[in-house]
DNA sequence: TGATGAATATCAAACCCTTGATATGGTCGC
DNA sequence: GCGACCATATCAAGGGTTTGATATTCATCA
């Protein structure tokens, strides 16, 4: 390390939350990509199957993302007519998003897949180990919000 | 649940993976933005700290990126003058880069900032519970690695 | 020597994401 | 009713990422 760099980098578990992370993107890209779909689309899919006629501002917050970002792929999905998008009856800011069959195929074509990556990572686990593993990245989300505060 | 969706949302552990990681990286894009970085190119700058002279693909494979995706990075870096490239002496083919002074500042300004974040995460977990979150972590990676070779 | 193969670098296209700014529509307090 | 406020949607700019394709250079081996 560098003088002056506060911290090992072994030390750092972001770096292994981040390690982790980028290994599960990349499977799921793998998984969902013969729907033709990309993981942030089958994300907003995969929330849109649970929550029909949602705004685009409240899809964004499920999926974690900014609206504009969202915005950007709402219209890659509409583009693809794998989603509706109509203005509300009432609420005439909103537009209300929908799955079309087509985007209930694609999704469900994805799903398959990214299934078996999840059920690749519940098996390597016990019960008490998946519950522990859970507590501790909760409480590390909790930390990180803690830390960012401190900025 | 939709019918045909296999498993519950609930018990997929890779949204608590990526629910963690958004939440650390949104953390660390507030640590680094002050000193005029963006997390990309904070983490190249770390490891470039460790490996002065690395070549471009060899930072992307540390980086976990592909070497594409490092050229931006490097060449964003290049025109603010934070890091110098040149030509190998003897492998003509390979670009050397190596942190300017301008670079090493805005690394130590950036990385003091980002310590706040780990020592934070750090903080939350005894020494038994870090070493806990590391093994269930790399298991995880493994299980995911294992998952994605059945797509 | 000369061909093959591996590693490096780069161009191009498509997508995702963030910040910042702006416009529009609804709600609530006065 | 009217204005302050909030939520939604969108435009614009700057980055980052991937896949796919191509060129260059070096090392290896027949």
């Amino acid at each position: 390390m560098l003088p002056g760099m506060g911290m090992p980098a072994g030390e750092r578990l972001g770096m292994d939350i981040k390690r982790t992370e980028q290994s599960l993107m990349s499977a799921k890209h793998l998984a969902v990509r013969s729907a033709g779909l990309t993981v942030p689309q089958y994300a907003a899919l995969f929330a849109l199957a649970d929550n029909p006629g949602i705004s685009g501002a409240a899809l964004a917050r499920t999926c974690l993302v900014t609206p504009q970002a969202m915005t950007v792929v709402l219209k890659n999905l509409e583009e693809r007519g794998l989603i509706e998008r109509s203005p509300h009856p009432w609420h005439r800011n909103i537009l209300e998003t929908r799955l079309t069959e087509a985007g209930r195929t694609a999704l469900e074509l994805a799903d398959e897949r990214a299934v078996v990556v999840e059920r690749a990572i519940a098996a390597e686990f016990t019960e008490g180990e998946r519950a522990t593993l859970r507590e501790l990245l909760a409480r590390c989300e909790q930390a990180i919000g803690r830390g960012a505060a401190q900025l």
